[in-house]
DNA sequence: CTCGGTTTGTTCTCGCGTTCACAAACTCCT
DNA sequence: AGGAGTTTGTGAACGCGAGAACAAACCGAG
């Protein structure tokens, strides 16, 4: 489910004020989401609460760190070394999550020379190496929107099997390859639209 | 409905293809969804699109661009001059799309004398003063998750009513206020939990 | 003018996710 | 020990969006 990194960061803002156990009801207000769907989902990974209780919260907060995987290292790869991608590679909330990053690359030999957030950028032909030295699984593509899908096709090539896609362009990959979309600018125009209506009234 | 950006973005792709006229079969194709729901979405706006032929690419693309309300120009105010703020500054796609960034402000004074993309950073305090001058409506918090909340009250206070909250935290505000929330960390875990059951295999 | 080919707009059905509501289970107080 | 209060886990109904299928409409050729 996409809603368990949401439940794990609401129990470690917990974990970290000293609340050493919570309701669904507690949890699902600091999680922004309905206490029945809460426990749905959390009954899903298992009967890890307490009736008359609640739920330990660094009990469960480890089983669903285990269950989405961040209890284990996860290395990184981060193509296109601009705005975002220096952005991306300062990121603190990454490798607090187990996520390192492992490699920059990029096309232009100009940034080559750069070292950014501790990791020295390299060239994208060294690409297929550096997965397969570190056993990379994810890939996240920062660049221009024509060439992400170039990028993405040389990281299907050398085993990559995640894309998190911060390139407004739709990518097309194999079967068996996830892909995630971010798109900056897809947001604000979310919220333009809203904020049309809400002024101008709806013509319905 | 959250596709119309995509389907403007597929459009704009195909017009500065040369493209005059498009079926919905090969839009839904550049937009990576059906072509059913392609077609249902767009009918919602109205019948724009003509039987037998298909639809006139520049003309659904001002119909859409109007419909979102990317026709006039939306001034933003970004909050929280980090990594992210800067590169969200200097992110073209704000601009080509109708959203001008007319002020960045951060609380902490050693970055006011900073020019980021042409515009200076200035106190977070002037934040009242800079809405009440070019009527903003949108804001962006990209700053730490303990400081989001106070910004969030703050740009609800002096009549922002639509937030794109990059933040990892849940913002409570008063109804009538849009938040939409980018969270990079969980898109990545997300990736992490479909990886790991591809590997690690299912054990349903 | 008529007919075949093509594409839109719409209706209908199906499946999934959300939410309500309640029984089972646990704690605490008497 | 027993009962009241609380909270989880789950069964069932509701609503909504997605996808398939079809009728209406348009173009072009003969």
């Amino acid at each position: 489910m996409a809603r368990l990194p949401v439940y794990l960061r609401a129990l470690t803002t917990l974990s970290e004020q000293g609340t050493a156990t919570c309701s669904s009801e507690h949890l699902a207000a600091a999680a922004g989401v309905n206490s029945a769907k809460l426990r749905k989902d959390l009954s899903y990974l298992g009967s890890y609460g307490t009736r008359g209780v609640g739920y330990d919260v660094d009990y469960l907060r480890y089983q669903i760190a285990r269950e989405i995987g961040v209890t284990q290292d996860w290395p990184v790869v981060i193509v296109g070394i601009g705005n975002l991608g220096h952005a991306l590679a300062n990121y603190s909330g990454f490798r607090s999550r187990g996520f390192r990053v492992v490699a920059l690359l990029d096309a232009d030999p100009r940034r080559h020379e750069e070292v950014v957030a501790g990791v020295d950028v390299r060239p994208f032909d060294d690409l297929e190496q550096i997965v397969r030295d570190h056993s990379v699984a994810i890939g996240v593509i920062a660049t221009p929107a024509l060439a992400a899908q170039d990028v993405a096709d040389r990281m299907v090539g050398c085993g990559i099997t995640s894309i998190l896609n911060f390139a407004p362009t739709v990518l097309s990959v194999p079967e068996g390859v996830d892909v995630r979309k971010v798109d900056l600018s897809i947001e604000l125009q979310i919220l333009a639209y809203h904020e049309q209506r809400k002024t101008h009234g709806a013509t319905t």
